[in-house]
DNA sequence: GCGCATCGTCGAAGCGCTTCTATTAAATAC
DNA sequence: GTATTTAATAGAAGCGCTTCGACGATGCGC
């Protein structure tokens, strides 16, 4: 492997002029540089990667920090990913994948010490989150896919989740239905802070009580059985229910059961609204969901690059950065045929 | 951010002891050894990685190459990639995600030259593999999640589609099923020679062959409405199909689709099997489907584990492991109850 | 009790870069 | 025309580690 020695020796330049014309950091004359690039080329030199990183103290590798959550990681959390290490490679930058669990901070700590990475994105961020309060602490570069409860001065990118759960009852309330249900993610997430569990069901909350209308909630397992019993339970609340709004993904096939064993067919009788989830998994159910799309890839890339902006301008100021999701309406929605009891129609 | 100058001055001792004690380069007295943890641990000490690198030509960084598909990445790969970033940390390795294009060899020719990683984990990979070809001329260290055509001397772990295959046919046949169709991924990921797609392919002509059935095939793009038209063009071909195998996770709810329109039901009048599928995807359908599930964590982490062994042992024979799928009976598959035109019973 | 291996440690030479300071030649100022 | 910049390059000092060669101090054989 042939190093920048070589390629001075061949030049006829002095290494640091090497340096100079492949950096930009000092004026080369074009002749100079022209002798230089083309020794590289017939080297076929390639810069080492760990020296650069060791002596400019900058490795230009990023790491992305992915809890595996209980409830499994889908579809929309690998578009962050893909995304993310995309807008590295278009940055010129590594990514790095730590798949760190919340608890274990002293690991991250020491990871952020090894000074492998000039700074991380952490995902799956939480209210109250150890892992953004150990890299504020230590002053250590980082940005957020998601949010926590005190974001100053952190630049993150998340989804709106008040437009989402907004827009979602909206379109259900335009279509006739008075009756709308949301479930959420678990107990256990809930009680753990994840932000997207804790967002979306007070902006429910908020919606339904600017349209006058009932706060129906359950929380519930990633899983089918769990979505059946919520639904259960959400219709001895409420058995006018004719429509129903949730991020959890796992549970619809639970719902969609306890739906048809009630008789019911969607979306004649029933609507149903997937927030925050991918075409992939709505497509795979009959009738395809209505979804309210997010913007997943853009998370990722818009994540990576907030990073970089900081790690590269002096730029102190922060970005927080919304996004909205995008209504995307399939099979599983249509107009309210069974107005509740008692009302007029 | 100490250094290992500051733990040797602090335990007065000579930089080279710190580095042995450290690595345990070199034996040294339980008494010294001791000062210097003490020393490491009262400054806080973390070696630094890419001097460490730089120094011993070893940086502990594996990439992980994948591609991102034309039919789009599913669950079965987010678990390759998390389990391979497991099983590397596990190892004290970092793992580094190149989402590589598989035309621009180039490019990933120039990431091995910069010496940031010790090998790479291919995935996706197809039976000619340009890849492949670059890394072995090259001489670079890498492991395979899957096999190209020519693996003599490469380390892999792959699916054994022919166990796979043969398992789901067998399964059906016992069912009664003597019309089992096969839905294939598309025509383009064939032509491309992507493993999964020409072996499992090949896998069910020969176990239809075996067991004295028709061998009826579709290839298939990955989304509903092709799957649909693909189901239909097997019915054509022959009306008295009750049973379908397919890869194509995509396509199902098409398929799924066509069933119900012929006024069939499942599992009463056609059987389901979805071979290399998640669970994950197999219970958002209704009935859930039977499904060959993937042991993509282990593959995932065996692949980077086959790379580290080869890294870190001089060792040069070469493992080739195929794992099996697992048969997991759900609500998509039963006893035939149309016996094909001509048959007795 | 002398030679010889072994143990534990030290000092120094890199690893392949970036970057600071110095130097020379040409350009500009007045 | 001399002083002063400026442009272009060179040389050298690190960045924080690993590793080689050396060396004194033990331990052992016979």
């Amino acid at each position: 492997m042939p190093t920048m020695a070589d390629v001075a020796k061949l030049a006829n330049v002095a290494l640091s002029t090497v340096s100079y014309a492949i950096n930009g950091t000092r004026p080369i004359s074009e002749e100079t540089r022209q002798r230089i690039f083309a020794a590289m080329e017939e080297l076929g030199y390639q810069p080492n990667a760990l020296a650069r990183g060791l002596a400019s103290k900058r490795s230009r590798i990023l790491a992305l920090l992915f809890p595996a959550p209980e409830r499994g990681l889908g579809i929309t959390e690998l578009e962050f990913v893909t995304a993310a290490a995309d807008a590295a490679k278009e940055n010129d930058y590594n990514l790095i994948l730590w798949s760190s669990e919340l608890k274990k901070i002293d690991e991250l700590r020491e990871l952020t010490q090894q000074g492998l990475v000039d700074g991380v994105v952490a995902m799956e961020v939480h209210l109250h989150d150890k892992r953004i309060e150990m890299l504020r602490e230590a002053d250590f570069p980082f940005s957020m896919i998601g949010r926590c409860a005190e974001s100053d001065g952190i630049d993150y990118v998340d989804i709106d989740f008040d437009q989402v759960v907004r827009e979602a009852v909206d379109y259900l309330k335009e279509l006739g239905h008075t009756r709308i249900a949301f479930v959420n993610h678990s107990q256990a997430e809930y009680d753990a802070e994840y932000g997207p569990a804790v967002r979306a069901e007070a902006a429910f909350a908020a919606a339904v009580k600017d349209a006058g209308l009932p706060n129906l909630v359950r929380r519930c397992r990633a899983a089918p059985p769990a979505g059946y019993e919520a639904f259960g339970s959400l219709l001895s609340e409420d058995p006018s229910i004719t429509a129903l709004i949730t991020m959890n993904e796992r549970a619809i096939p639970g719902i969609m059961l306890g739906i048809s064993e009630k008789g019911w067919s969607i979306p004649d009788d029933f609507s149903l609204v997937a927030i925050v989830s991918s075409a992939r998994a709505a497509e795979m159910v009959m009738p395809a969901l209505t979804t309210m799309e997010p913007p997943s890839a853009k998370m990722g890339r818009v994540g990576v690059e907030l990073l970089i902006r900081k790690l590269e301008s002096g730029d102190q100021d922060t970005a927080k950065i919304l996004l909205p999701c995008r209504l995307v309406i399939r099979g599983s929605t249509g107009p309210c045929r069974r107005p509740p009891e008692g009302a007029h129609g």
